[in-house]
DNA sequence: TACTTATAGAACAAAATGTTCTACAACGCA
DNA sequence: TGCGTTGTAGAACATTTTGTTCTATAAGTA
């Protein structure tokens, strides 16, 4: 026996719904009583999905907050690699609502263990894939095992976060390229001692 | 005539005891009546400093957001110079009340154009401070004048802000050992050639 | 001392929050 | 198709939060 489909289009409107309000509004204003009004849906209906302000909240959350899902590039040049990977993570900053809501995220994680769950599991795929991107360079002899990994890797990652949702700077072409050359320049020079 | 000290007693006892509401339990719990609560100032009192309870919390924000002022040291050489300036940025971030508020200023800027104002200032100082430990190290003939400077500077700053308030992770002597090494090894390879 | 002003507390209105019940419509299954 | 089940709308209601207004009292000022 397969779900109810009011069910589904119930949760899927007002998620809706409330993902516009918490990006337009902020958290404070997502309410029972403001998706209502903003839905149609009876006040009484959405208690029944989530019991609660916090529940509904959270479920908001989760939804707007789970990631994309960046497939790795290995195929070389580390340049290229890198080029893609982090030109993928910038348009999701960029263009996604993922993107939009990731500083409320970023906020929530302080009080909130779910949603601090939620950044450091993107943070361990998106280092993942930024290793990935270095052992494959290391394994075509681009560059030599002893560069600093985990450093570069912070830093790759870092400089984008950092650039939007702490300092509100515009992350467009041009600057990726100059970001992914240092990144480049740095793991050369440091391979060739 | 001077200002009547029970206004200044009200206003210091109620922003305290919001700023600690504020970092303890989030922006949802600064209401009137959690301060009434916390300080036993009566309600009506508190209305009367601050009308509504965006008013209130505007104030409990505005307070804890003002970030420390870091005095730049330029006297060198460049490795102890940025060493200095990173770490009391990093004592900041970990053992101040404006490290501990700074995630809900980064989300509450996405929504609130003062909150926004607060950050790219403490930015502009903090950019300009690295920016003088670098032009120090120039003109010392340290490292030459065609380094990365604006790169480096947002890499520096960027790193520990990142570590601290997206991925949740410590930020300890060790860890800025080694970010300042990288640093200052590119900026002084990339002045070799 | 006399005047002014801030506070506490109560009383109140309005809105948000949460609960419960009923009638009805949509669904799944036989 | 028809029947039992389940989700929804809407009203009625209790509770809590939010905001306002008033009065008596205490503290500060001149």
């Amino acid at each position: 026996m397969k779900e109810d489909p009011r069910l589904i289009a119930t949760r899927q409107t007002a998620l809706d719904a409330a993902q516009k309000i918490l990006m337009d509004e902020g958290v404070l204003h997502v309410t029972h009583g403001a998706v209502s009004k903003a839905t149609g849906i009876s006040r009484s209906t959405l208690y029944r999905h989530w019991s609660d302000a916090r529940c509904l909240r959270d479920a908001a959350f989760r939804r707007i907050a789970t990631p994309p899902n960046i497939p790795p590039k290995t195929d070389g040049p580390l340049r290229s690699d890198l080029r893609w990977l982090l030109g993928v993570l910038m348009g999701a900053l960029n263009d996604t609502p993922w993107g939009q809501i990731a500083p409320q995220v970023v906020a929530a994680a302080s009080n909130d263990a779910e949603a601090r769950l939620v950044i450091t599991e993107f943070m361990k795929d998106r280092f993942a894939s930024v290793e990935a991107v270095f052992a494959a360079a290391i394994g075509r002899g681009e560059v030599t095992a002893d560069v600093p990994v985990d450093q570069l890797i912070e830093l790759a990652v870092a400089a984008p976060f950092f650039r939007k949702l702490i300092r509100h700077e515009a992350l467009d072409e041009d600057w990726l390229d100059k970001h992914v050359d240092l990144l480049c320049s740095i793991a050369k020079t440091n391979s060739e001692r």
